[in-house]
DNA sequence: TTGAAAGCGCTACCAA
DNA sequence: TTGGTAGCGCTTTCAA
């Protein structure tokens, strides 16, 4: 069914119908009742790549996945971003189109995106510290919004974040309140502007607490089970070996876990952890377990946020860049029920 | 830059230039190279969607995915199925559009990638016993492929899987030869089509080695964290409680062996676990640690086979359906590189 | 308040 | 071997 024979079916013209269905002023209440009941019955939809031709615009955004690293497709965070995206572009009527491409091909990517055609804005992820990227965007003169930062980053743009710094400062403090003075930290790669972030919340904490951070127990690496193992086996196999971990990814944490098993040691009574990007984290000596929820809701949160602000600057590109930061929750006791929608909610 | 500047500056029609540039064998070869020089300093590449309208194909296929159970997009697995299927569809220059709606959004997000026109096929995911999705997708003729398969389903479809029943077979045999008895079976729920496979391998192995299964054994629920702990927990306070657990996925078997730690037992000492969808397993019994490598890499497999497929389907829809079994592979050895590539590698 | 008609950028048919 | 031209299905002036 298309515009053709729905506006012959009726006797009216093309015209007339496309502007009942797109809500235009002109037509008349009866008519454009009689249009919409049509359309309905006869379960008309238009064809996107005609009314994109028509209009200049796709109804589609890009996410462009960098694969070759397995930074970010085989990280379940990215998932749940996703999914908060795909809730407003369902509402809004857009698509989401994936191209997960290996790094050397992303420029390309980019701009086949774009003279292509297929959309209208892209979500930027995982941005290192200069990232290239935010140039070439800029460049081709195509919509984006980052999810993260690219701290070296010149010129304004619009980004949404989660505070990481401020999450491992407080993830940190919580541990020093219980008491360890010797915290292992088991980050991603510091190319990555989260993972430098993290760093420095980390490093900031423990410095106000007149503590020097000690080089033997801050590791840093793509954030895999068994970096994550081979990392904490080796922390804790000095001579003063670590009380607790933080560790950046779930992912990770699942290898220093297996490194303080395999230490003889026991988790949660002789060594403590926070895992952040997780919904879970061992603590010995706090009645109940403290939870980093940012990244099972919050990232939620903010893929929500980017997809309504991208699409929002693709309707007028002129406006000025935002800047979204979100603080990360780290909750007290053990969250098993569905992540909760909120992203203000405070530790303790 | 669009086609009819680039015939302008060219001098030619727009006719040679399109011909030119997608191959068809009239044009002469001398201008096939001036045009196809042209076209890469102008770095020039067709509007998808006037193409689209032309051609009738939008040169992009779907995956709808369900998120308001959180079965797909929280599973890691998801990740490696679409990497896989992204390489192909790079390769061919077709783009990938997700649509993640709530489960009772499904049916109508069919049928808006058929009437917008904005997909030429889709993939099908996590099929359940039988499925509605493969009715409505053969009723509105959007050719698809299915990733695992739809049992009750009467007609012939499309249908690339892993062969679960074989590998929850040939795992409780591997921990049977081991000297277990008793294995603690973390399912999925059975609605599931792999899930109930899974449980079938299982009580066919025990079966063929004269053991009954035990239903206090057995547990089915969503995957998750929470419900593998919830399980497994309750099975090691059984008066013969399991000596072995099979867990379904990477994600309850976290809840697993936190189960294990909590009960006071030592993982890999006092129980065993072999995990699916996951590259670690942890058995007190064997020299090294074997390792179910199905969905690292033979998910990612899959998703290139099932990519692959559907655009052969969609290149000519009238051939006949194709039902591709992959055989999971079980190797012994932890895998800490990057997934092996191969399908057909055997446990042995 | 409605309609006719001109594109949007491309492909493909029919001529030359 | 090349070019003219008629659509593909929709939106959007411009007229009526």
């Amino acid at each position: 069914m298309n515009l053709k024979e729905l506006s012959d079916s009726l006797g009216l013209s093309q015209t007339t119908v496309s502007r009942a269905l797109n809500g235009y002023p002109e037509v008349a209440e009866a008519t454009r009742i009689r249009v919409a009941q049509a359309a309905a019955a006869a379960n008309y939809r238009p064809n996107a790549r005609a009314r994109g031709l028509a209009t200049g615009r796709s109804m589609a955004v890009g996410h462009v996945i960098p694969i070759s690293t397995h930074h970010e497709m085989v990280n379940p965070i990215f998932s749940d971003f996703i999914a908060g995206a795909s809730e407003v572009y369902l509402d809004r009527g857009y698509d989401m189109v994936i191209s997960a491409v290996p790094d050397e091909r992303e420029e390309e990517a980019y701009r086949a995106l774009l003279s292509k055609g297929s959309v209208d804005g892209v979500i930027v992820h995982a941005p290192r510290s200069l990232d290239p990227r935010i140039a070439l965007l800029r460049e081709i003169g195509l919509p984006f919004v980052v999810h993260g930062r690219s701290t070296n980053e010149p010129g304004p743009y619009n980004w949404v974040d989660v505070n990481n710094r401020s999450a491992f400062l407080r993830a940190t403090e919580f541990l020093m309140d219980l008491g360890h003075r010797r915290i292992g930290l088991i980050n991603g790669l510091l190319a990555m502007d989260f993972a430098a972030r993290r760093h420095q919340g980390y490093v900031e904490a423990l410095h106000s607490r007149g503590i020097a951070a000690d080089e033997t127990l801050i590791h840093t690496s793509e954030m895999t089970e068994a970096q994550g193992y081979a990392a904490a086996k080796q922390m804790l196999a000095l001579p003063a070996p670590p009380t607790a971990f933080l560790g950046a990814s779930i992912i990770s944490a699942f290898g220093i876990r297996r490194a303080i098993e395999d230490s003889g040691l026991v988790l949660g009574r002789d060594v403590s952890v926070i895992t952040f990007d997780d919904d879970l984290s061992y603590l010995r000596d706090a009645s109940d377990v403290p939870t980093f929820t940012a990244t099972r809701s919050s990232v939620r949160e903010a893929g929500r946020i980017c997809a309504d602000r991208l699409m929002s600057i693709i309707a007028d590109p002129a406006q000025p860049p935002v800047e979204h930061l979100l603080e990360a929750a780290l909750t007290v006791g053990r969250s098993t029920g569905p992540a909760p929608r909120g992203t203000t909610q405070q530790m303790g």
